[in-house]
DNA sequence: CTTGAAAATTTCAAGCTTGAAAAATCTTCC
DNA sequence: GGAAGATTTTTCAAGCTTGAAATTTTCAAG
């Protein structure tokens, strides 16, 4: 094997550290909360798309599974976070929206959720951020 | 909420989906060789100690709790791929190695694995690798 | 010694995650 | 219109993951 592939797997490791390291943290925030990263992120996406998306929307979102999105919804559901209704163009689908309650706990943690990430990468100055995101879109097209 | 606190906010969600898109592929790529992530990041390390390690060790190693070493070590072992001893310096303490099996098993998957790696970060030239690595190792000590 | 705190591991319940299969609906092509 | 295939979501079994409690052993102070 070649260095430069040796260096990309160094690399690969470094990276995951980090991500676990940080979500570790995050979620360690979050617990205090009484919610999970998870959740958050489900809640975060509904945010975002505040009139409501579709299940598969979410999924690819979130980049996981079709399945693990409905049963995340399914708990938030549960919870009165979110809500499900069927669309009448087409009934396969269901669109799922941020209740008003959902909102006020998303509102209630986001503020917190941020400061919290930018405390993660505190040693991450404006350069390094333009650097990063510059490498970073590179990496997402293999 | 900070310009700086949004950008680096902006950073980690791509960080996470760079990550995610990446363990997708190679899990994908573990699949048809009938292993999984955590089994193959488990022997992985015990590749690198082939003397053994403690439990406490591997997970530390890992970043993962206790109790998620002890599911995989558990699972491995009942194939035959690792094996537990206990020390007699210190009863408290497990050790866990490589069964020769799981040495050769490992060896089989360890080429494609990296080379699945390069693949995934192929657009990550020598001098990227030395600026990442750099403002990760920043990144690690919050 | 022995008692109590500290450390290592396992156990446990709960929730997360995946990938494949099933169910419901839509679309297209005859 | 009806059949065949495609799309969307849910269901399911299996495995992953966590954090907390329980268990076993060590260590240190009295």
């Amino acid at each position: 094997m070649s260095d430069l592939s040796k260096r990309r797997l160094k690399l690969w490791i470094r990276l995951l550290a980090v991500t676990r390291v940080a979500e570790s943290h995050l979620r360690d925030h979050l617990r205090q909360r009484a919610t999970t990263l998870p959740r958050f992120d489900v809640m975060a996406a509904l945010w975002r798309r505040r009139e409501g998306v579709t299940m598969g929307e979410l999924s690819r979102m979130l980049l996981v599974s079709n399945g693990n999105a409905t049963t995340v919804v399914d708990r938030l559901e549960a919870d009165g976070m979110v809500a499900r209704s069927s669309s009448d163009a087409d009934r396969r689908t269901v669109q799922v929206a941020l209740t008003p309650a959902g909102a006020a706990v998303f509102e209630g943690l986001a503020a917190g959720h941020e400061a919290e990430v930018a405390k993660l990468f505190a040693g991450i100055g404006a350069a390094d951020l333009d650097t990063l995101t510059e490498i970073l879109k590179r990496m997402g097209k293999p």
